[in-house]
DNA sequence: AACCAGGAGAGAG
DNA sequence: CTCTCTCATGGT
């Protein structure tokens, strides 16, 4: 069907620009990257409020809590043993690196390796602090991603892997410096088409991929 | 009342 | 490499 810089056109068309991550700071973008993994937003919010209410929005901060502290306050975003765990290892990464300017200064790649090492780091956890915190120009996958790209015939499998559909995009949409603003966006329409528009199976006439869009599997009738 | 949400790790095959 | 199980809360 259609490329997917015309699926990013249409998006981002009918949406307008989004300004994401959501945060204050690069440190909240990483805590909020590890806190929504197979969680609602909404939830993340409730954690995030928390911990800014007992300031442990900084790597030194978290380090120094104390475990039930941490797990008590990010509780409502689920997994919070895990997750607890996971800030501290991250935060420990961040003290040792010595912060987020100097981390900056080394390439995508190296950095993407260091981030999968640490426990509680995976590929699209890696990829949203690189790109949202860091800013370095690395395409972030997710399930939304896999099931639109899906949907609208990019690929022929929703269990296609995470590397092949990451690197579909870079493909079509290189890697520069001049594109991370268009990494930045694609990713965070794609999450707005998803969970808030697409869901209106009524109001399908509104949707900007019209006849493009498959869902559930079953191909939208509504007129182009 | 089952099902899902902006996943990741560990283990098995 | 791909599959399966576990981790946990809050909203439909």
């Amino acid at each position: 069907m259609s490329s997917v810089i015309e699926v990013y056109n249409k998006l981002l068309k009918f949406y307008g620009k989004q300004n994401w991550w959501p945060a204050e700071t690069p440190f909240e973008v990483c805590v909020g990257a590890i806190l929504t993994q197979n969680t609602s937003w909404k939830n993340v919010e409730k954690a995030l409020e928390n911990l800014k209410e007992l300031k442990l929005l900084s790597p030194e901060a978290i380090l120094k809590a104390d475990k039930e502290t941490l797990e008590t306050a990010i509780r409502p975003a689920g997994f919070f043993r895990q997750k607890a765990s996971y800030l501290k290892s991250f935060s420990d990464f961040l003290m040792e690196e010595g912060g987020f300017e100097k981390l900056k200064r080394e390439r995508t790649q190296t950095l993407r390796k260091k981030l999968l090492s640490i426990k509680g780091i995976g590929r699209e956890t890696a990829d949203s602090i690189l790109l949202y915190a860091l800013e370095k120009p690395s395409f972030v996958v997710d399930a939304y991603t896999k099931r639109l790209f899906y949907r609208i015939g990019i690929t022929d499998s929703e269990s296609i892997s995470y590397e092949y559909l990451k690197s579909l995009v870079e493909g079509q949409i290189p890697p520069l410096e001049e594109n991370i603003e268009i990494y930045k966006e694609f990713h965070a329409l794609i999450v707005v088409h998803c969970k808030e528009k697409c869901r209106r199976k009524p109001k399908c006439q509104e949707c900007p991929l019209r006849k493009d869009c498959l869902y559930d599997r079953i191909k939208c009738t509504a007129s182009p």
